[in-house]
DNA sequence: CCCGAAATTCAAAGCGCTTTGAACAACACA
DNA sequence: TGTGTTGTTCAAAGCGCTTTGAATTTCGGG
């Protein structure tokens, strides 16, 4: 038997007030007295009014709702760095009183599927994932005026809308010096798909990094794509069986990155000692220790950190403030990621053991 | 510059025909001439004329939109296992023309949010996630009469709903007894929360597959937590410190299943032939492998397999099916887990070890 | 005690769609 | 020519809320 509910008519019906004068004292309006404010406020508890979202959003506009257009082929759904990211942002929406709401679609459709959004508001806003090199999507939102707010950056220098990014560029710059600072030439990079914008940039954070300490780049050294364990699995066990193999390897995500501790062990090699591994750590939270102990610890794995369902987090702040501002300027946010120094990296071992004979 | 858009009105003006007839022929309705629905379905396109969601919704009551209710202290959100079951439900909804709503919400919010939604329609129905052993919104959600289906079940014999499930309990007998016929006699369980129902029940079959084949149940090699890397970690150094390590281990998800590889690893102990691992698979996407010679080989890990991105993607089509024909009636649906053999299982060492000495 | 300003309250229109009940046209039949 | 039928179209009401512009009440001061 489904539950009785009271409409905005039948409430103000038992108040011997009009619509108006419980509307406006529902929603705080200032023209109603505090005696009668008090009255609405109390009769709504009772019955347990609560507005009908679409007869509220056909009259203000309004959703409360923020929309996260997901395309099919790229299955950023069963991602996990895409899902912390959500996990981030629906807690902030939660704290905001806002829903979220996702659309997958087929990659042709994403423009219509924009549009759609913007007409008489399905959302009051989208979350733009994944920008790419040469990213579309950027023009067209601004083109319809749907707020929206990017995580990460497009490729062009026109960066006059909000996003929220790391410096992916300056992290891999740090991390291939870092490496090289070891006395590692040989450095490979595991990274991601490179039309991806980030990964994109990573590798030119990689190759500056290269170049300022006088290394010359392997192209054989350097794989890109979507980041997954066996990816980093592939990778260790194809870098491993070169002639001259890397000394250190960079990886773009804790995923492809357990990938190569799971085929160094394989191979009974040892993480540091034998090959140095640094990721990029997203701090993915399934694989955090729930146990504080654990965090005290000196962390296994050496790592650029930047935690991206606080991204998610902001993200979700920072449009939710656009959308209830209703102001046009744009915010831009760089994070700067973390170096931290766990046991997987360690001085390259040919150099110690030509430095050792040397010193004999 | 937002973008012009046509509304029903408007729209029939044009074609100077009524509001009534321009509706009936976009939404197929019979009492239309074929010439004027052609002549409308013309001009709609032309115009490019969507209608308002929230004026279909108002006059309807219906929203195509499918809620999925999170509390907050879960963080199912961040759990892989979760947004693999979502990335599939979400596909399903895609088709189907539906959208995903999320609403992270505080543990004590969670009965009004559904009474919210049930409310002139916030959404057309919901999934339940993760039932409880003994699970409250079960019957709250009948008594409201909102449409949902459960993934799993409830605790009680009541199964007079709809619910997708997996047979947990025959999955870990079967793994259970297949340890054993190993010649495994000490059998550890590293299971996942137990106020879950599919963790107390498969609690039900490890036990019951003990008792089949005559093995006392030992509490200190059983242990109930988050299903996450690092408490397969702790738990797998933990059992092997006991004076009476367990020769086998069982997992209920991967992820801490992969944490006992690290563990062995770092212990010099090899999976299979030094401890047997046994692990509930729910397929996870982001650790499977692209490469499909990978697929090919004999899988690492000795696994109960079933995918829970299909079971997302099955249970969007159950509810969608129940809310669109209305029916009362309830499915059910129970599927089986394979049993796939790989390589982390192997005859028992003690067993063998005794074996050969008898022979000698 | 009356007047104008300020403080409250209200009736009604509108948001964009669906749907009811009636009107109208077309047609066959007597 | 009139009547009943069928096929098409329409005007208007309604979904539940917000908001405009007008009406009503309250109150301090002349």
């Amino acid at each position: 038997m489904p539950e009785k509910f009271v409409n905005l008519k039948q409430l103000s019906e038992c108040l011997g007030l009009s619509q108006t004068t419980v509307s406006r004292a529902l929603n705080g309006f200032p023209e109603v007295s505090e005696k009668t404010r008090q009255r609405v406020l109390a009769a709504a508890a009772e019955f347990n009014y609560r507005p009908s979202p679409s007869a509220t959003s056909l009259a203000t506009g309004r959703t409360r709702v923020i929309g996260h257009v997901v395309p099919l082929s790229f299955h950023r759904m069963i991602n996990p760095h895409f899902s912390d990211f959500m996990g981030g942002a629906s807690e902030a929406y939660a704290r905001a009183g806002y829903d979220m709401l996702i659309r997958v679609v087929r990659e042709e459709e994403e423009e219509s599927v924009y549009r759609d959004f913007a007409r008489r508001n399905r959302v009051d806003g989208v979350v733009v994932h994944g920008p790419l090199v040469d990213e579309p999507r950027i023009p067209l939102l601004k083109s319809i005026g749907l707020p929206f707010v990017v995580h990460g950056r497009g490729g062009g220098e026109a960066l006059d809308y909000s996003w929220l990014d790391v410096n992916s560029r300056g992290a891999f710059l740090r991390a291939t010096e870092f490496l090289a600072d070891l006395g590692h030439r040989r450095i490979a990079l595991v990274n991601g798909l490179e039309t991806m914008n980030f990964a994109h940039r990573r590798r030119q954070g990689y190759e500056t990094g290269l170049a300022a300490r006088g290394i010359d780049l392997d192209p054989a050294l350097i794989t890109s794509e979507d980041m997954v364990e066996p990816y980093g699995y592939r990778a260790t066990l194809q870098f491993l069986a070169l002639p001259q193999p890397p000394t250190a390897i960079l990886f773009s995500s804790v995923l492809p990155a357990m990938g190569a501790v799971r085929a160094l062990s394989e191979m009974g090699l040892r993480p540091g000692s034998d090959v140095s591994l640094l990721t990029f750590d997203d701090r993915l939270s399934f694989l955090q220790s729930g146990a504080a102990s654990q965090s005290a610890d000196i962390p296994f794995l050496t790592a650029m950190r930047s935690s991206i369902w606080q991204a998610g987090q902001r993200v979700a702040e920072m449009l939710i403030h656009q959308i209830e501002s209703k102001s046009e300027d744009t915010v831009q946010e760089l994070w700067e990621a973390e170096l931290v120094v766990g046991r997987s990296t360690a001085p390259c071992k040919e150099l110690s053991r030509s430095l050792a004979k040397e010193v004999s």
